[in-house]
DNA sequence: GCACTGACCGTTTTT
DNA sequence: CGGTCAGTGC
């Protein structure tokens, strides 16, 4: 047991059974009270296999597992179990879901491929051009599903023609999936809750496996976890959940605050244990964070403390667009790093949206500062790696039909359009598997030349590789096949421009890479393994895991910087309409709320120095438009009205103080 | 079947 | 401004 605990630590640690709720708020240890209760828990006599710790990235996961098996180290062989929620529900499905007519081998369909289920969904129905776009309608799908709505129900409430459309095509959408033995993110959840409800059996095993139950960022979880949760604790009742309320920023996704405002409720023998003493962050910008959250109605009552004093106020600049912005904070960044020890590492840019990191990326290469985009367009959002990726999918499974429609004719090899929509006739008129109907299309004999050859050759090279994918090399089986199809030639007649060129034909490259990679940090590799873990964005497969060692500046939204912490923290674009985003001003009261936790989440990242900006004006669509300060950063420097009086459209900051950006 | 062109459209956040 | 989609000509 460490010494150097406080009196709430302690206690948080020290309470090892029984219901028992963390309020832990931004910077108070949370991290090292979770872990230390594992080892604490271990030293008592559980053992490690006994314990599960939920996380809810995949980042978090590894780090926690780091940690403990550091704490752990001599004492056992087992492992505590850590994963996140995601991979959790894939391990307990693969066990069971040939229950629901499932196949145990299902594959996981990423953003990209949900993407085009949508779409061919809602193509299915024929819906005219622009009424429902596949993001909306996976949005709809997410949140019907959050709520366990099948599609039926799903019709029946639906109210708007839109709404019609949507529960529509969420039918097709969850046929087709089904059909091909996929799931969706959500379904994962899903798919677990209703094993649990209607097998007893397989219920009573999995909660059987663990004897206590760590959830960490209880403030996001949606209601599908929180039954999950409710399910997998019931037996034992020793469940310790850790949370902060102020910063739940994911309530869009399904998230519920109200899980862990009435945890009494569901467990009334619970002990509550608040950590309110922040390490992280100076006095000066604590006093910020707290003034800012304090005008949130739903919350649990809690004030931070500030262990380290003083500290420098935070500054808030105003730029005149968001060129200058960019400009002008990426000057300061590098004046910042001429000081002794400083380092690149030590900066973060954060921002709302994904469009704002354009300009700062811009001025950073030419400043040659060292810098990393986290998430934005990711590794596995190109295309290229999408393609190589649906390769390796259809020769692990060829009835992948996502898959399969996407590289049919990538590069193009004579099955066009119409012979595409013919084949998929077929298949539906005759529910056969589009895979099916392709093998067979060669001796039926009624398409083009061009189409049957092409067709043959197609066929005849998935088969191959994919008899021989369980053998030999990974790396190798993928290089292989990229070679034979002509992958690398068709970017390379694609794409004249050098430069855009080798940067395609890299992610090609890093895909083998990432194969390799894996196959050698792995005691059992498999092709389908890699894919999983690819869908569920395990960010130890690409070179994300170097990127956050790198020593670079880092650009990322306020909603991928939970969690994280950084000496120098910009908060760039504080201005209403971006924080808070337009819709959700448009929104009722509870949007707003969400939004300015999303601030304080930024706010409380930085650890000793906090600037926070605006653009006056900002360019939309080339056309450039006035932008006004954020009503958060009146009440953060205690400008505003009184918390709680009705949020009043912020003027132009006369009191604010400000640091002009002096122009030329 | 394929590639090129111009019109149109619109943008939160992610496991 | 940049990406997507439908329509056109080969």
């Amino acid at each position: 047991m460490p010494h150097d605990l406080n009196p709430a630590q302690k206690d948080a640690v020290q309470t090892l059974s029984g219901p028992l709720l963390v309020l832990a708020g931004a910077g108070t240890g949370k991290t090292r009270v979770v872990t230390y209760r594992i080892s604490e828990l271990v030293r008592h006599g559980v053992a490690p296999e006994r314990i599960l710790a939920v996380t809810f990235t995949n980042k978090a996961a590894a780090e926690m597992q780091q940690r403990a098996a550091a704490l752990l180290k001599k004492r056992r062989k087992e492992r505590p179990e850590i994963s996140t929620f995601h991979s959790l529900c894939v391990r307990i499905l693969r066990r069971h879901i040939h229950h629901l007519g499932y196949p145990a081998k299902f594959a996981i369909c990423d953003r990209g491929d949900q993407e085009s289920v949508a779409r061919a969904a809602l193509r299915e129905i024929k819906v005219p051009g622009q009424a429902l776009r596949p993001g909306d309608l996976i949005q709809m799908i997410g949140r019907w599903k959050s709520s366990s709505l099948r599609p039926r129900q799903a019709s029946a409430l639906a109210e708007t023609d839109k709404e019609h459309l949507a529960a529509a095509a969420y039918r097709r959408y969850q046929n087709n999936l089904k059909a091909t033995g996929a799931v969706d993110f959500d379904d994962l959840l899903l798919l677990v809750e209703e094993l649990f409800r209607k097998f007893p059996a397989v219920r009573r095993e999995e909660s059987g496996r663990f004897d206590q139950l760590l959830i960490d960022e209880y403030q996001d979880t949606n209601g599908s976890q929180y039954r999950i949760v409710k399910t997998l604790a019931a037996g034992h009742r020793n469940l310790c959940v850790v949370g902060d309320d102020d910063q739940s920023i994911y309530g869009w996704r399904g998230a519920e605050v109200e899980h862990i405002l009435r945890f009494r409720r569901d467990w009334p023998e619970a002990k509550i244990v608040r950590l309110e003493e922040n390490y992280r962050s100076t006095a000066a910008i604590l006093t910020m964070a707290n003034q800012l959250i304090a005008f949130n109605k739903n919350r649990h009552e809690k004030v931070l403390r500030a262990a380290r004093p003083g500290g420098q106020v935070p500054r808030i600049l105003q730029f005149k667009d968001e060129s200058e912005e960019a400009a002008r904070i990426v000057g300061d960044i590098r004046q910042q790093l001429t000081a002794p020890g400083a380092q690149p590492l030590d900066f973060a840019i954060l921002f709302r949206t994904n469009e704002q990191p354009r300009a700062f990326e811009l001025e950073l290469r030419a400043a040659k500062l060292p810098y990393v985009l986290i998430g934005g367009m990711s590794f596995y959002d190109r295309k290229e790696v999408r393609d190589v990726l649906a390769y390796l999918k259809l020769v692990v499974n060829p009835y992948d039909e996502v898959s399969l429609l996407r590289i049919i004719n990538t590069p193009p090899r004579g099955i066009g359009q119409s012979t595409v929509a013919r084949m998929m006739d077929q298949a539906t008129s005759g529910s056969k598997s589009l895979w099916d109907v392709l093998s067979a299309a060669t001796e039926s004999g009624n398409m083009s030349p061009a189409a049957t050859a092409g067709i043959g050759k197609f066929c005849g090279m998935i088969q191959q590789f994919h008899k021989h994918c369980e053998r030999g090399s990974l790396a190798d089986l993928a290089n292989r096949l990229i070679h034979e199809v002509g992958y690398r030639d068709e970017l390379v007649r694609l794409y004249p421009d050098p430069n855009e060129r080798q940067t395609r034909l890299d992610s090609v490259e890093e895909v083998v890479n990432a194969l390799a990679s894996y196959e050698n940090g792995k005691r059992r590799p498999t092709l389908k393994s890699f894919l999983d873990d690819a869908a569920l964005g395990r960010d130890d497969l690409d070179e994300k895991e170097s990127q956050l060692d790198r020593n670079a500046i880092a650009l990322m939204t306020l909603h991928s910087a939970k969690g994280l912490e950084f000496p120098n923290v910009y908060l760039v674009g504080v201005e209403e309409n971006i924080l808070p985003h337009h819709r959700s001003v448009a929104a009722d009261g509870s949007a707003i709320e969400e939004e300015r936790r999303l601030c304080y989440v930024g706010v409380t990242r930085a650890q000793d120095r906090l600037t926070l900006s605006l653009s006056l004006t900002r360019r939309k669509w080339g056309k450039s438009r006035p932008s006004q300060p954020s009503r958060f950063l009146f009440e953060l420097t205690g400008q505003a009205d009184q918390p709680h009086a009705a949020p009043r459209p912020a003027r132009k900051p006369k009191s604010v103080r400000t640091r002009v950006g002096r122009r030329r």
